[in-house]
DNA sequence: AACGTTGTTTGAAATGTTTCATAAGCTGTG
DNA sequence: CACAGCTTATGAAACATTTCAAACAACGTT
């Protein structure tokens, strides 16, 4: 330490005897700098305390080394896995992952976009409030890479990762229609995610498919994906006369499937005997439910390591093109829908 | 856009018509400008497109925007729980924070470390593998504001946020006693993890103290804190004999509980009838569960706040001290442990 | 002895901001 | 009209790096 500064490339120089130049380079070439140099360089880095000021590398160098991913809900641990995916590609790549939290709120996502592109990052993906928003595209068009992820990108601006939630709806009550339920409940909302949507309507394609009455597919709509709202879902199925109530659920996700399958085992029902269900994402805890519960599995951690790739193809290549990729999601079956165990 | 570069201060000034300094003011010291230039640089900024390089602010002012929080198990929902803690205080401040994310690897862990370090962040905030880390206390030295999260700091060089793992231990074996179970397990580990050995330490300790015969406290280790080990722990603890087996069992943490509560409910065990369970951190998870799972509380989302507070204290405040913040656990009583459920 | 080659080091310019001392315009006062 | 006192605007320096053309040194060839 310099008398209380911080020492710099110019400090380091002085004290080894060096230009800055050389400095610079046994930092970034140290191939073109003879051992007995850089040897000094670095005893006198490392004497001095000497720590590279990342700001004034990226200024000069017009390049950051950081990625970043906006996730939509941190209470979620679908998205941290997908974090996960995406910060082992960041590691690979030798970036950093700079990983910021919008908790659902459009406001908020727009701060932290906003500080995103202050910090001029490599690129940003992210699971957004709105894929609609125009703000979105307005920065792709300034030519930031953006790739969207868990939802596909309107108007094929940017690159998008996502597992076809349509399908994953229809897997889902599919297998249950196989188990023979013939009166189902679908649990989700707010109608405002698209996720929930697209997997409503895939729930709703088959089960019209299969020739079942729509009527004995009952919706029950969720303010939020929430342990919290799968509970108050769960009473208000209970509440359904005997006659008309269904023996199975869809959830629009594990969350929501998991409250539903606590509140109805304390309520006494027997999972899966006399209500089945069915969950969406499949995160850890799915599998690790009392009653293991049946999933439509997104593969999380690959979903983020492509979305990454894409952003950086797009950030290096210069002919890069924009892809909409889509996974075709799997449904898990566990106990919460096969009545014998099979060997789980 | 100005042909392909993206615009700087002296685009937007050249558009204006006015000086560098009147635009840098415009964005710093808006009251100095008149109403009538403000507008017009206004126009222009958003005319190009204009984004403030956060880089060169930061060169220039020599001080960044953001903290860091380097966790320490990505999939353990208990350290996002913090992490929001912080975002909420990081958020009052008008900060960014910057999540990384060690995976309990002290190599990753450092790396990330001196990445923040470059970024030149405000401080740092962390739970680190190995507390006693000499290079932690090197940077604390560098005058880098470092709070230690979850861990109590070694000798007093950085701010310390914690809470206090023996008597958390103590609480929960206590409870135990009191439910009448005189053979009970203690199921955590590696060893390696200060908070598994003072929570296993703090149950030895009450078990002596309530004056019970030391062989009937037994300790199942675990080579991690996840569920798939808490479910390895369940095999073993069936494979007790019946007159030796525990009648309740102790977790370092929750994802362990979760795992031996699905193992031996699976297994046809009654949950608490033939085993009781309690936890440690309460994760949301922990009352979610199909039998509600008894768990020790950490104020999750306060230690971070706390946390944050004390760096920002730390880097603003010239006469700040040092100060090691204990929390106080608190047992949450649930259906693993309590026969009759009694109102909840 | 002159020359080319190769490997190493240097010095200055450039990056996009902020800051601060100074200048320029006004307005009202003596 | 001169001058002080404001309010606003300006221009240059500074921040810590990287980059690159140019200088230098050492050495073997002709």
């Amino acid at each position: 330490m310099v008398n209380g500064r911080t020492p710099s490339v110019k400090d380091v120089a002085r004290s080894a005897g060096v230009s800055l130049g050389t400095v610079s380079n046994v930092m970034n070439r140290p191939e073109v700098v003879s051992p007995a140099t850089r040897e000094r360089v670095e005893r006198a880095m490392a004497e001095l305390g000497f720590v590279r000021n990342e700001s004034a590398r990226q200024l000069r160098a017009g390049t950051s080394r950081t990625l970043a991913y906006v996730m939509l809900d941190g209470t979620n641990p679908f998205f941290h896995d997908v974090a996960q995916g995406i910060e082992l590609a960041a590691e690979d790549a030798d970036l950093s992952l700079f990983i910021c939290n919008s908790n659902s709120r459009a406001e908020r996502e727009e701060v932290h976009v906003d500080r995103l592109m202050q910090q001029r990052v490599q690129g940003i993906l992210i699971t957004p409030v709105n894929p609609e928003a125009g703000y979105l595209a307005e920065i792709a068009r300034r030519g930031i890479p953006v790739v969207i992820v868990d939802r596909v990108g309107a108007g094929g601006v940017f690159c998008s990762v996502a597992v076809d939630d349509v399908l994953g709806g229809r897997i889902a009550v599919e297998h249950l229609a196989e188990q023979g339920h013939t009166r189902v409940a679908v649990v989700g909302g707010p109608d405002s995610i698209g996720q929930v949507r697209e997997r409503v309507q895939g729930a709703r394609q088959i089960w019209e498919e299969l020739g079942l009455p729509p009527d004995d597919l009952i919706y029950l709509p969720t303010a939020a994906l929430t342990v919290a709202e799968g509970r108050s879902a769960g009473e208000r199925l209970a509440g359904i006369p005997a006659r008309r109530r269904p023996t199975a659920a869809f959830c629009a996700n594990d969350l929501l499937a998991l409250g539903l399958l606590q509140q109805s085992i304390g309520a006494g029902l027997r999972v899966p005997e006399e209500l089945a269900i069915v969950g969406f994402d499949d995160i850890e805890f799915a599998a690790a439910a009392a009653v293991p519960l049946t999933s439509v599995r997104q593969p999380r951690q690959e979903l983020g390591r492509a979305a990454a790739q894409l952003v950086l193809d797009e950030a290096t290549n210069p002919d890069h093109e924009h892809q909409q990729l889509t996974f075709v999601p799997e449904l898990v079956a566990r106990a919460s829908t096969v009545v014998r165990s099979r060997g789980y």
